[in-house]
DNA sequence: TGCACTTTGTTCGCCTACCGAACAAAGTAG
DNA sequence: CTACTTTGTTCGGTAGGCGAACAAAGTGCA
C-alpha cells in the first residue's frame, strides 16, 4: 500500500488570505438591513476605527446610506448605515418543463414584477429563448429604471447544470434543445452577467433565503412537478455532486417490484408521484368515479391539486397515496442524510396537511432515531414564484459573496479583475 | 409573507481573515513533503522574502527541518524544507461492537504499531475502557519516546456522536454506557487532546487521506459490519448531517414488503446483508447443504468471507445475494447524491471482485444517468486497520487545520488560546 | 439644573505583516 | 570564461488595521 497525501481542495494562496473586508462589511449590512459604524465594528471584531473608514467606503458606492439616528444605548446616538435595497434589481427566470415565469427583485429578494405564460418549452428551444426575451422586456419596463440598474440575470432550468459550463443543458433530458441554451443572447442583450443553476436547487436556495430554509445549514428542497427533483443544502450552500447530477430522487427505487421507469429501473419514486403517473391513476379512478370533479375537465397535476382542494374525495385518495409514497422516499434521505428539514414545493405544496399529515406518518414509522423522525417536514410557502425568486436569489447571493463579479457595482472592489 | 434574511453561518470576524500564514505553510509544506522556499513562496502566492520568515519561524517548531539540497533548475540549487513525519505520533483507537484495534501512527498516517483485541465492547463499558487503556500502554510502549512525542487521540466509536459533546455516546445503540464514554481517562492519563467521531465517517477520513478517497471532494465510504454505516464525504470533509445522525444506510427500506427490523421499519437494507441477517441466512443454507465449509465451525460474518474466498458455494452465494441487495441501496444513493466514488470497508472487503461485480450489474440496472451509472465502486484497501487508522487521521487533520488545539506543538501560534 | 457617566464617531500616531528591489551565492549553458 | 538563471537574504517602504485620546451627544441621578 502506497501512502500519498490527499489531494488539496482550493488553492492555499485562496484559503490563506481572507476576504476583503469591505465585502465582508457590505454582506454584514445586508444582513443587518442597517446598522451603526459601532455595531458593525463589533460585528466584524474590528476597531471603531476601522469600522468608520469601511462606511466611508462602502457609502460611495451607493450600496450604502446614511439614513437617521438610532436609538441611544445610554450615550450618543449612533448614525445608521442602511443597505440600499433598492440600488439594484435582479431578474429571475423560471423556465420549466412546460412554463416560463420570470420575476424582477430588488436586492432584498423582494418580487417586484412577476408574470408567468405556458409553453412547451421541452420541445421548443427557438420559441422558448424568444418567449424569455419578450416576457424579460415586460416586466423590466414596468420597473422604473430597471435597464440602468439590472444588476445580472439568474435562470432556472429543468436539467442539471454543468457548472463549468452552465450554458450547457442536458441532451438527455432536453434533447431537442441540442445541449445548446442560447442563454449568451441574454447577456449580450442586456449588458449584465448571466447564471445559470438547476430548479431544484434554486429553489432550494430561495427557502434558504426567504422560506422555511432560512436559519437552517442543512435541508432538502423535493420539487414535486412532471418530475421530481430535490436540491440539497449542506452547509448552507446548494450541494451538486461530483458531476452536478445530485438531487435526483425521482429515480430512487421505492418498490424493487414495482413497475419499470423509463430510466431502466422498477418501482421510482417517479412511477408513484410523478405528474403523468398522477394523471393516469386519476383517469383509471375518474371512470370508476364518474361523480368526481375530475371527470368535469382535462385531467392534470394542477386540476388533481384543486380538486383535492375543494376535498374531491377521489384527488384526496390520490394525494393520500403519492404521501405515503413519497413519505417511504423522504424516510430513506432522513436516515441517510439527517437534513434538518425537508421542504416539498411545487405541484402539491397548496395542499399543506392533507399532503403533510398521510406524510408525516409514513416517515415516522419508517426512521430510525426519533430525533431523525421528528425532523420538520413542511410545505413551501413561497408560491408559485419560488423558482424565479431563487433564480433571482442565485444573483444576489453570488453579488454580495463577491462583488467583483459584477461591473455593474464598481466602485467596491474594483480592481480586481480576472 | 415576511421577508427575512437567512440566518448567517460562522461569524463574519473568522469569515473574513485567512488563517495566519504560518500554519497554511505547514499544512503546505505537509502536502509537499519537502519544498524549496522559492517554491513555497510560489504555491502560497506570497513573496520569497515571506516565504524565507515563514521557513525561519517553522524550523524553530521542530515540525519542519532543512533537508539537503534539490536539483538545480539552471540556477542555484534550492533548500530543501523537509516535513518532520516522525515529530511526533498519534494513537487511533477503533472501538468497534465486538473488538477493540489500537494504531500508534506518524504524521504521515504510517502505522508504527497495532494491535487488536476481541472484546464484548457493547455490554461491558468499564472493561472496555480498562482495555483501551491497557492496549494503548502496549502500543505506546514500543513506539520509542512514544509518551514524549504523543500529539493527541482519535477515537472511533460505533455510535452517533454529537460533535458539541463528543465524550457522550448514543444511549439507544449503546444503552450499557448510559452515555458517559469515560474518554476524560485518556485525556489525563496521557494529557493530550481527544477526539471522536463516528467510526463510518472516519473510515471516510482514511480513505479520503490515504485510500481510495484520495483527491475526491465527494464520496461515500460504507462499512459493512454487524450494523451498516456510511461516511459521507462532502466537499472534503466529513458531513454529519442536521444532529450528527447522517449516514444511516442501514435502516434506508429497499423493500416495503420485507421483513420487520428493529427499527420499526420494513425490509431494512440491514435485514438483507447485517451480520445478524448473513449468519441466519447461512444457518438456514448449511441446513440444506451440510457439505458446505461452513458447516465446519462457529457461522459468522468473518467466516463466511473466509469461506467465500476459497470458494465455498453457499458462502458465494450468501455474498452475491448481499450485493445485489446492497446494489439497490446504492443505486438510490447514486441517484440522490451523486458522490463520485463508492468505496466498501468492513467484514466483504476482501472479497472484492466477488462482491462488486454483482453489485456494479445491479446499479447500473437501476441507475439513470450514465454517468452516475459510470460511478467508481470499490472496495477499500486499507485492511483492517482502516477505522484505526482513521481516528489517527482525525487528530493528524486537526492539527494541521488548527495547530492551536495542541499545547504539545507549541511554537506555532503559540497564543492562540482557548 | 448640574454633574458623572456612556456611547458614538473621528483623528492620529504606531505597529506589523507583507512587498519589492537589490544583492550575494551557487548553479547552468554555450 | 562569460552570460544568464535561480535561490535565499537583507532592508527600507507601505498599507491596513489598532489603540489611545478626544469631542459630540446622549442618559440618569442628586
Amino acid at each position: 500500500m502506497d501512502f500519498q497525501s490527499p489531494d488539496q481542495g482550493a488553492s492555499p494562496a485562496e484559503e490563506a488570505r481572507g476576504r476583503p473586508l469591505v465585502e465582508v462589511a457590505l454582506e454584514s449590512i445586508w444582513h443587518s438591513r442597517e446598522i451603526s459604524r459601532a455595531d458593525l465594528a463589533r460585528k466584524l471584531e474590528v476597531s471603531r476605527s476601522t469600522a468608520s473608514e469601511l462606511a466611508a467606503e462602502l457609502l460611495d458606492t451607493g450600496l450604502v446610506a446614511e439614513g437617521g439616528d438610532g436609538p441611544s444605548r445610554g450615550g450618543r446616538r449612533p448614525i445608521l448605515l442602511r443597505f440600499q435595497d433598492e440600488a439594484h434589481v435582479i431578474l429571475g427566470v423560471d423556465m420549466g418543463a412546460s412554463h416560463v415565469a420570470v420575476a424582477v427583485t430588488d436586492l432584498r429578494g423582494r418580487v417586484l414584477v412577476w408574470t408567468e405564460e405556458a409553453h412547451p418549452v421541452r420541445d421548443d428551444p427557438s420559441g422558448t429563448r424568444a418567449l424569455i426575451i419578450r416576457l424579460a422586456d415586460e416586466v423590466l419596463g414596468r420597473v422604473p429604471g430597471a435597464a440602468r440598474r439590472l444588476l445580472g440575470i439568474g435562470i432556472a432550468v429543468a436539467s442539471p447544470v454543468d457548472h463549468l459550463d452552465p450554458l450547457h443543458l442536458s441532451e438527455t433530458v432536453l434533447p431537442a434543445w441540442k445541449g445548446r441554451s442560447g442563454f449568451e443572447l441574454l447577456r449580450e442583450r442586456y449588458g449584465v452577467p448571466v447564471f445559470v443553476d438547476n430548479d431544484a436547487n434554486l429553489g432550494a436556495l430561495a427557502e434558504r433565503w426567504w422560506g422555511g430554509g432560512r436559519g437552517l445549514d442543512h435541508f432538502t428542497f423535493i420539487k414535486l412537478a412532471t418530475g421530481i427533483g430535490a436540491g440539497l443544502i449542506f452547509r448552507g450552500q446548494i450541494y451538486r455532486g461530483a458531476t452536478n447530477a445530485a438531487g435526483e430522487i425521482g429515480h430512487i427505487s421505492i418498490d424493487p417490484r414495482g413497475e419499470p421507469c423509463v430510466c431502466g429501473n422498477r418501482g421510482c419514486l417517479v412511477t408513484f408521484v410523478g405528474g403523468d403517473a398522477l394523471v393516469r391513476k386519476a383517469e383509471t379512478l375518474v371512470a370508476e368515479n364518474p361523480g368526481s370533479l375530475l371527470a368535469e375537465r382535462c385531467i392534470s397535476p394542477g386540476s388533481i391539486e384543486e380538486a383535492a382542494l375543494l376535498r374531491d374525495p377521489v384527488a384526496m385518495q390520490l394525494v393520500r397515496e403519492a404521501a405515503q409514497h413519497l413519505g417511504v422516499a423522504i424516510a430513506g434521505l432522513l436516515n441517510l442524510l439527517n437534513p434538518g428539514a425537508v421542504i416539498l414545493g411545487g405541484s402539491m405544496a397548496r395542499l399543506k396537511e392533507d399532503l403533510l399529515v398521510p406524510l408525516r406518518e409514513t416517515v415516522v414509522r419508517r426512521t430510525l432515531v426519533s430525533s431523525v423522525a421528528a425532523s420538520e417536514i413542511r410545505v413551501s410557502d413561497l408560491g408559485p414564484q419560488g423558482i424565479a425568486l431563487g433564480a433571482s436569489t442565485l444573483v444576489l447571493s453570488l453579488a454580495l459573496a463577491n462583488p467583483a463579479l459584477f461591473p455593474g457595482m464598481r466602485g467596491i472592489a474594483a480592481g480586481e479583475g480576472r
